[in-house]
DNA sequence: CTGTTAGCGCTTTCAA
DNA sequence: TTGAAAGCGCTAACAG
C-alpha cells in the first residue's frame, strides 16, 4: 500500500480511502490510485484490514455432522446461499456427531475470529461456547438446541410430523406398527417418538416396546431390525422409519422377504420415487433450514437483541415409490 | 496479550512463546503465563498471528459447481478430510459453472490470503489466476483442466471408462446405441464421447448422429431425449447415460414406455440398487478425487516444485438395479 | 532462556 | 478533502 501511495504520489490514507470507496475522495485522485494499483499489481490484504477495524471478518463457520450426508450438504447449500448474499465466506467443518471434536472445531473457528457460528450440536454439553458468546461471537443451533447454553435455534417440527404419520397409519386400520429409530439420546429421535406416542394415546392405544428399535443407524441395521420384527408371532403390518436411510432398510427387508406392509417415514430424497414399494414421507425443506439458520445468525451479527428464539420448520406429506 | 504479560509478570514475547509452545521456554514461566491466560480469558487472534509471520493462513479454498449435487459434496468431504489432517480450514464456494462468478470468488479467496485453491474450472478462461499464482497461491484443478493457465489437475479416466462401457454393449450384440450426453463444451462430456467413438471404430462401426443427445442436463431432459429416440423407426436397443441423473431419466422413460433396453452409464449412487431396471455403471471414487486434489495442493503449498502434473482416477464397473 | 525493538498491512483518530 | 501519527494483535530479529 505504501508502494501504491508513492507511485500515485498520494498518502497512504488516500490509497486506503480509494480502495474502500470513500465517497468524499476526489475522483481524480482515486483514478490515479487505481492506475498505480494496476501497474503494481497490488492486492489488498483482507485479513490485515479487519485487524484494526471494528468491522467483522466477513466469515462464518458451519459445523455439521458429516459432509457426505445429503441432509447436511443441503443445509450447507442453504447456508452458503445466504452467506453469499451477505458477502460472507463460509468455513465448513465436520464434527462427526462427537462433542469433543465439535468443541475443538468451534473454538478453532472462534480463534479465527468468525463473526458467527452455525452448529448442529452433538449429544453432550455446549457450555464451552458461553465465553465465546460473551466475547461477541453469535451462535445459532440447527436441528436441535444446544445443551448448557441459551442461543437461537432453528428446528424441524418433528413432533407434529410424527403425529401426522402415526395418525395416518392408525386411521388406515393398522394396529401393529414397528418403529425404526436411532438412539434416544438424540432429541430429534425422542421428538419423533413422542409424536407417535401421542397419536397412539389419542387412539386409545399404547406402543409395544418390542416394536421399537433404537438401532436403525444405517440401512443395514434397519433391515436387520425390520426382519427381526417380521419374525415375531404377531408381526407389524406397518413400519415407521426415522429417516431416509431407515426407509431404504425397511423396504429392502420387505422386498427380500416378499412381505407386504405399510411404510411411512421421515425425509424425502431424490431417488425415493424408485422405491419398489409405495411409501408416504413427511418431508422437510432442509435447504430452507440452512437459509433460516443463516438469516437468524446474520440478524444477530447485525446487532439484533432479545431473548433466544426457536423457529420450527413445517413439513409436507408426499407419496413416493411403488415404481414398477 | 499485553494484559496477560502484565498479569504473569513477564514480557509480551514470553507470552507469545508460551502460546506457540516454544520448547526452549522455562516450564515454570509457561505455567505462569497459562494461569494468567485462564484468569483473563484470553483468546489468541489467529488472524493477527499470520500478519507478520511468514507462515501460512492455514486456510484453503474450494470452488465447486453446486453444493446440492452429491458429486460435489462428496469431493468436498474428501477435501475436508485432508485439510483437517493438515490443521487447515476449508472455505467452500459455489460458482454454478459460471466462469465470471468463479473468477470473482477465486479472487476474493486470494484477498483472504488462502494458501491454495482447489477449483472445478467452468467453461471459459482461467488465465485470471496467473497473477495470483505468480504471487504464490497454489492452484489445483479438479475434474477438468483450467484454460489459459498451467496448473496441476486431478481428473477421472473418462475416455477409458466410456470405451469399456461401449465395448461391453457392442460385444453383447447391440448395434443401435443411444447416447444421452450434455453440451460438448464440457471437456468431460467430450472425453466420454471420444471413448465411445473409439470403441465403435474398433468394432468397425460409426455412431449415428440421431442417437446422440447433447441436452440431457437433468433427469427430465434425459427422459425426453430417450423417448424421442424410442420413437425412431430404428430405435436404440441400448442406452449410455452421461451421469447418474441421465440414468434416472433413461430408466424413467423405459419404465413409462414399457420398453426393454440395455442401460449403462457413468457414476454410481446410493439408491442405484433400487432402479427398476438392471444397469451397468462405471463408478469413480469421487471422495478420493477430493482427497487426491487436496493432497496435491498441500504438496505444492509445502514447496514441491516441478512441472504441473495430471493425475487420472481409475473406474470400476458395477452392476445395479433390477430390484423387484 | 528472556526481553526489547521494529514492523506485518491496514484503519482509526485528529489535525490541517 | 487530505495527511500524519498512532495502534490493531501478533511475530521476527537481535540483543542481553
Amino acid at each position: 500500500m505504501n508502494d501504491v501511495a508513492r507511485e500515485a504520489g498520494v498518502s497512504l490514507k488516500t490509497v486506503s480511502r480509494a480502495v474502500n470507496g470513500v465517497p468524499t475522495l476526489d475522483p481524480a485522485l482515486a483514478e490515479r490510485v487505481f492506475a498505480a494499483i494496476r501497474t503494481l499489481g497490488y492486492r489488498r490484504n483482507e485479513l490485515a484490514a479487519t485487524l484494526r477495524s471494528t468491522a467483522s471478518t466477513a466469515t462464518i463457520g458451519l459445523i455439521i455432522g458429516d459432509m457426505r450426508n445429503s441432509f447436511y450438504s443441503s443445509v450447507a447449500a442453504g447456508t452458503y446461499e445466504i452467506a453469499r448474499e451477505h458477502g460472507t465466506h463460509l468455513i465448513t467443518a465436520s464434527a462427526e456427531e462427537q462433542v469433543e471434536l465439535e468443541q475443538e472445531l468451534a473454538l478453532a473457528l472462534c480463534q479465527r475470529r468468525v463473526d458467527g457460528l452455525l452448529i448442529f450440536p452433538a449429544v453432550g454439553d455446549q457450555s464451552y461456547l458461553q465465553p465465546e458468546m460473551d466475547l461477541g461471537t453469535s451462535v445459532v443451533f440447527l436441528d436441535r438446541p444446544g445443551t448448557g447454553v441459551s442461543a437461537d435455534s432453528v428446528r424441524l417440527d418433528n413432533v407434529a410430523a410424527a403425529h401426522t404419520l402415526a395418525s395416518m397409519v392408525l386411521e388406515e386400520g393398522h394396529r401393529r406398527v414397528g418403529l425404526l429409530l436411532d438412539t434416544l439420546e438424540v432429541l430429534t429421535i425422542r421428538e419423533r417418538l413422542d409424536g407417535v406416542r401421542a397419536a397412539f394415546e389419542e387412539a386409545g392405544m399404547t406402543l409395544d416396546d418390542r416394536l421399537i428399535s433404537t438401532t436403525a443407524h444405517d440401512p443395514e441395521a434397519a433391515t436387520k431390525a425390520t426382519v427381526a420384527m417380521l419374525d415375531l408371532d404377531d408381526p407389524p403390518t406397518a413400519f415407521i422409519g426415522k429417516n431416509n436411510r431407515a426407509i431404504i432398510g425397511i423396504v429392502d427387508a420387505l422386498v427380500t422377504r416378499g412381505a407386504r406392509a405399510r411404510v411411512v417415514g421421515f425425509d424425502d430424497f431424490e431417488m425415493s420415487r424408485f422405491l419398489p414399494r409405495p411409501v408416504t414421507l413427511a418431508s422437510f425443506d432442509v435447504v430452507e433450514l440452512g437459509r433460516r439458520g443463516a438469516t437468524r445468525l446474520f440478524d444477530r451479527i447485525a446487532g439484533s437483541a432479545g431473548e433466544p428464539t426457536t423457529e420450527r420448520l413445517p413439513f409436507t406429506i408426499v407419496q413416493r415409490g411403488s415404481y414398477r
